[in-house]
DNA sequence: CGAGCGCTTGATCAGCATCAACTCAAGTGG
DNA sequence: CCACTTGAGTTGATGCTGATCAAGCGCTCG
């Protein structure tokens, strides 16, 4: 589960995602620091747990292949979901105030993850003021991301949104690709936005009949961007 | 409009919210670094701006005295409200990364705001470490509590747990002090949580009849808290 | 190969948005 | 200083959006 990370042959610099994740625009000795920080990797299969709420923050987790959900269970036992991690992203930030977890994060598929010891981390923040400048800029898009996914008013809306999101995240991983998986459930999408899971199906549905979108074994593709734009509220330019 | 924080006597040592704001727990020769470097507090009469969407971030702001309301307007006219921010919190981190304030915020009560040199106080960070800590764990805090605020599924839970989050956020400003002034406008909070103002009223009122809550101009108390816990979805165990 | 989870589709109905109208307070300008 | 305007709060009537319940299908995985 646990495995070194130069036996899979990971290196921040040479890492496909680098210009997403800690990695980005940093000179040869950072990276050099990053590595050295960042030295195993951790393998999780599907539907297992990378952290449960409440144990105590030990590690932030960078995605390195595959993806997770983030969630937490409330009162009446539905699982709300928090958020969902592509390669690059950088998982427990938010828990860092409180050196404990604050929510559950688990796989969605075989996932593989940086591991990223806390305690020597924010220390090398210190000594390394471009490491620093460049997660403080992570802090501030994971804040921008997190606003950008509760805009939308109807449950379309909120639907078009989510595929924008999704979409424009898994283009900045894999350029000119405009066909992609889905590696969430429609019932967690339906946890994230906090709709049914039946009005989420049959808004998909819709949209594949209005050929906005394909939709076929989870592997999305916009057929018309342009309009989904338009049944969204989010505003995409650059 | 611009004043020396001198002149209003206003030092991060002294200060009644430092407890809430970067200040927190430093030592004296970084609390003085910190007085050095935010030397002006901006002042701004109700429904005025302290910045505007899209322009270039040149400060980050500390609210010392007053509250202000977060948004943006969407295509079709509406403001969606963002975020609240009361004494102690501090405005522009999310727009860090793009260099632009990514939302408009104005004032709704006369406030006081320390002014934050972003380039002169992101240097600082580099060589003052237990500032870098505090402002670290104000980034996480600030997207545990973005989080919180999008948890409940009706509209009473929304307003339950709005009402909650306010209230203990209060409670950390002023101790004790169960009454509070609600600065923002009902129309504000239904514009932040997405549903319609007669809503927000109607189940302000319906908490007022049950004895939850009473609100008499502008002013809140809570009676009942662990009912309004019932009530709401979240979680506000310490 | 069987069980269960995820997906699909239809029917029903209530929660909340919308529209409309009115009150009240605060602010503006003649 | 008062008429007028404007914004916030209030309340009722109506109807639609989307939740809920129910039932069946087909993967996928053990």
């Amino acid at each position: 589960m646990i495995k070194p990370r130069a036996t899979k042959g990971i290196y921040c610099g040479q890492c496909s995602v680098q210009h997403l994740c800690i990695a980005h625009q940093l000179d040869v000795r950072d990276i050099q620091k990053l590595d050295e920080i960042i030295s195993v990797v951790k393998c999780v299969n599907r539907n297992n747990h990378i952290s449960r709420i409440h144990d105590t923050l030990i590690n932030l987790y960078a995605v390195h292949k595959g993806s997770c959900k983030e969630y937490w269970i409330d009162e009446d036992g539905n699982e709300c979901v928090t958020n969902f991690y592509f390669p690059g992203d950088i998982i427990g930030i938010e828990s860092v105030a409180k050196k404990k977890h604050i929510f559950s994060v688990a796989a969605l598929e075989s996932t593989e993850l940086c591991v990223i010891p806390i305690e020597s981390f924010l220390q090398m923040l210190s000594e390394y003021p471009n490491i620093l400048q460049r997660f403080l800029t992570i802090n501030s898009l994971k804040m921008q991301n997190d606003q950008s996914t509760r805009m939308g008013v109807t449950v379309s809306e909120k639907i078009c949104d989510f595929l924008l999101n999704v979409s424009n995240r898994m283009n900045e991983r894999m350029p000119a690709a405009n066909k992609f998986r889905l590696s969430m459930s429609q019932i967690d999408i339906s946890n994230y936005l906090g709709i049914a899971y039946e009005t989420v199906n049959r808004i998909l549905k819709d949209l594949s009949h209005k050929k906005i979108i394909s939709l076929k074994n989870k592997t999305l593709e916009i057929l018309n961007y342009s309009e989904l734009q338009n049944l969204g509220k989010l505003d995409y330019q650059k």
